[in-house]
DNA sequence: CTTGGTTAATAATTCACCAGA
DNA sequence: TCTGGTGAATTATTAACCAAG
């Protein structure tokens, strides 16, 4: 027997054994599991409710307690190998990146938090971020926990979507259910395509009525649902993930506010220190990046770096919007060509790595992207699930709809933007919003008003300016976006700033 | 007298009033403390430590038993209002946000955690995250622990670094010093300045002998001095953040596992979609970035990129490097023209804001940076510091010798890379590394062998090509990088929608 | 309703650490 | 002298309230 073993499997009968498990049990439940299919065993982690159709609404179905501080050791992970042919099986038995990136996906797919992972196989929350999104290597036994909680999920996501519209035990289970267990409820996430229909609403208007937001979550609804390939009438599938208006009231609030107060941050004073520095010459130039307090924000430069060619025609639109949004307007509001100017040729230097990225890499891609752009994007109606299923090893669950799904809501998935079949590459996300909408070709969603593309992976560094230290750029203090930075003064200019939206927005949004 | 009051002023009091202080304390505690200078009065947090030079080599000067579950409520941020003329006063009254910046940058030049402010402050981690970073408010309360803090910080550290050199207790603080309190020892954190070095360092020899790490270990710890503002023979004042051999060594070896992996987390085979969905020929490619191990790291790719306009020209180097670099080994392996075209092309829709930025941005940076990047990072020794404070506000201590020294260590600084004296606009740090560095112009520091730049600022996106939920590129699940993927082969063609982007962005940063 | 404030949660990252070869 | 594996910590980011104009 032994000497049949595959590495792996002798690999994952040694976790075992060192795991705590004694070779009589282990034996044993071998015997007992062989026959069965789906064995969770005396594994505590991942098994209950999802299976079951009842137990639709509630996508966390976990079973056991958190195992929030457990960790103990032994028995975490201990499960022995995965039926023959499970999906289990294939998996350990590949390529461990490429199942880490198809359970990735499928949990981007899902919006299916990673906590939810954790709690349910034992594993370290960092190992498995890490195992997931970057290549970590993580030894076969932890990675069979991970490979069972996938399959399980599936079945669970998938029955889940299969008797939705019939029962309404949906709200029930929010207290009855499985009295037990039932962990904690998952944390409402929003969904890519969710988002990407929000900020184009943001950009038409920031404060929507409440109609305007219940159309809203119809929208969105939809979007989550063509999403994980099921029909927009499956919503309620979507279980904690379900849109709701007050989710989408708190988005826009949110929104608001933090648009209100990226200017204050950035903006700073920058320029009098530099200029004291190598006095003119530069200095000009300096003063120009620096604070040139356009207030116009990060965006501006990056934009301004884009559109470059274009450069000042559509100033405020399109520049902000690349990156950032508030900005902006801000950046509107300074009219000095020069600064545009400035901001784009120096700031070079500037932040490691981080800083300037983002702006740029929009730019980039737009120039050449235009052409090829239009043959991905459009078209192509089958969407990632179906494909990745599919292909890849046949791992995915040929189950799923998805793929037909996408099918049918080609122009649907279109719209959301994030549905790019494209890996990864580049997709300029976001180019212009507001105004590039009309102007550009067919750009669109790409980037969002504000707060998303604020996103760290956008800091500017700028900022800092004055200080110094931020510039290090380095991964270190990531710290915020990158605006010009022009403050300090305390903003007189600064708070002033919110025009911006105003004339962001305008565009256009519908087309 | 109430009259007088500014409105700060009375919110400051009402707040004391209501966070549990009796009137009477409070005015009895105001009386007390008039006269006095650093009252720390009966308010838990901040305080000990720090300021006594003999706890020097200790840089958490905190006191007080770790709040951590504290929180409890009412006299958290109870001091009443600063001394009159106080750095903390003058930060209350002023803007709040140029406080915040001031803070922050202050954090960033001593590398001090965030978690130090929160444990001796008792302020909500988040609430204080956003307050620094964004520009999210905070009420004058909360804000005077923060500014309290940072004003006996500062003494603290100034009076560490004085007395560095004579005492030896450095060590003994260790078990012995301050029995009661002492909370825990503060994480070692890279500083940027160090970074630099061993980024520039990594490139050369990804393997270095003890010797060298030593070197290394000198060199670093002479630029965080810098980086301060302190003496090079300071090195004992950097606490816990002092640079060993051990740590260089575990740098190194984290460095070269994580470019290790990323290869194969990246390089999916999104080729056989792309392929299918545009041809052939793309195939051998996908094989090639896997693995090809090159170590080569990211810079690689951000470089290639930069050169931008060349676009085609080295296929693998332009798109690839954009966000991250272990594909970019990949790109470069994979002769394929076509693939890298098609992905350039393709991916744009993909994600939103987040996914191309950097690489693009690197790329712009790199193209025209030769020129400015001189001029702006050389020179100028005057550093942050020294600046902010004289400007501003006067609000930064002058009591440093900072500005002075760096003018003296002009050359040092530059080397560092991260303390060009720009404010962070862009410091494009490490461009590429291994092999980047002989052949690309003197582009240099930008990106990070790996690692850093790495960070999630980075992230492409791209990857998700297949499953095509990561495309959203939204906030959502940044995810990692952005590489080709390929992979998955189930997503074939399905999410292409997301071209858009490419199209809009096109224009070109530089002008 | 909305905006100042504020926060529990979530999750990416950082820096270590340990066991073998 | 590592390198597979791992993980405790740290911290940016999310999605929420809640009080009060």
């Amino acid at each position: 027997m032994v000497s049949q073993l595959t590495p792996l499997q002798k690999e994952l009968i040694l976790a075992l054994l060192k795991s705590g498990l004694e070779k009589n049990d282990l034996i044993e439940a071998v015997g007992t599991l062989a026959p069965e299919k789906e064995d969770k065993k005396h594994n505590h982690h991942y098994n209950e409710s999802a299976t079951t159709p009842t137990s639709l609404a509630d996508e966390d179905g976990k079973g056991y307690t958190p195992p929030l501080t457990i960790k103990q050791d032994s028995d975490y992970y201990p499960n022995l190998s995965a039926k023959p042919g499970s999906l289990t099986e294939k998996l350990l038995r590949g390529d461990s990146w490429k199942a880490a990136r198809q359970i990735r996906d499928y949990m981007h797919q899902h919006n299916i938090p990673q906590r939810e992972v954790v709690d349910a196989t034992g594993l370290n929350q960092s190992h498995l971020s890490q195992h997931l999104n970057k290549g970590t290597p993580m030894k076969a036994d932890k990675r069979l926990a991970l490979y069972q909680w996938f399959e399980d999920k599936k079945k669970e996501i998938t029955s889940k979507f299969q008797c939705v519209s019939n029962h309404e035990e949906q709200d029930a289970e929010y207290y009855a259910c499985s009295p037990s267990k039932k962990s904690k409820r998952n944390r409402f996430k929003w969904g890519p395509a969710s988002l990407e229909i929000l900020q184009q609403a943001y950009c038409r208007n920031r404060n929507p009525t409440k109609d305007e937001r219940e159309e809203l979550v119809a929208e969105c609804n939809k979007a989550e649902c063509i999403q994980r390939g099921v029909e927009p009438t499956q919503s309620a599938g979507l279980g904690d993930n379900l849109v709701t208006e007050v989710r989408v009231y708190n988005w826009f609030a949110n929104r608001r506010k933090e648009e209100a107060f990226k200017y204050k941050m950035h903006s700073q004073n920058i320029e009098p220190s530099y200029q004291e520095v190598h006095a003119k010459a530069q200095d000009p130039a300096d003063a120009s990046y620096m604070e040139p307090h356009h207030t116009g924000s990060m965006t501006e430069m990056l934009e301004s770096s884009d559109i470059e060619s274009s450069d000042f025609n559509m100033p405020a639109n399109t520049h902000i919007n690349t990156g950032y949004q508030r900005q902006d307007a801000l950046g509107h509001a300074t009219p000095g060509g020069a600064s545009s100017l400035v901001s784009s040729g120096k700031p070079q230097s500037q932040g490691s790595s981080k800083l300037q990225n983002m702006g740029a890499v929009d730019t980039i891609i737009s120039s050449h992207s235009p052409h090829q752009s239009h043959g991905l994007t459009r078209s192509t109606p089958v969407q990632g699930q179906g494909q990745n299923q599919g292909q890849e090893q046949g791992q995915d669950l040929p189950e799923y709809n998805q793929g037909q799904m996408y099918q049918g809501l080609g122009v649907f998935s279109t719209a959301l933007g994030g549905m790019s079949p494209l890996p990864s590459l580049f997709s300029n996300p976001s180019t212009s919003f507001l105004q590039d909408l009309d102007s550009r070709t067919p750009v669109t969603f790409n980037q969002f008003p504000s707060v998303y593309q604020q996103n760290p992976q956008y800091h500017m560094m700028q900022q800092s300016g004055q200080t110094s230290w931020n510039k290090y750029q380095d991964s270190q203090f990531t710290t915020f976006d990158g605006y010009p930075t022009e403050s300090e003064g305390q903003n007189h200019p600064p708070i002033s700033n919110y025009n911006r939206q105003l004339a962001s927005t305008r565009t256009d949004v519908s087309h």
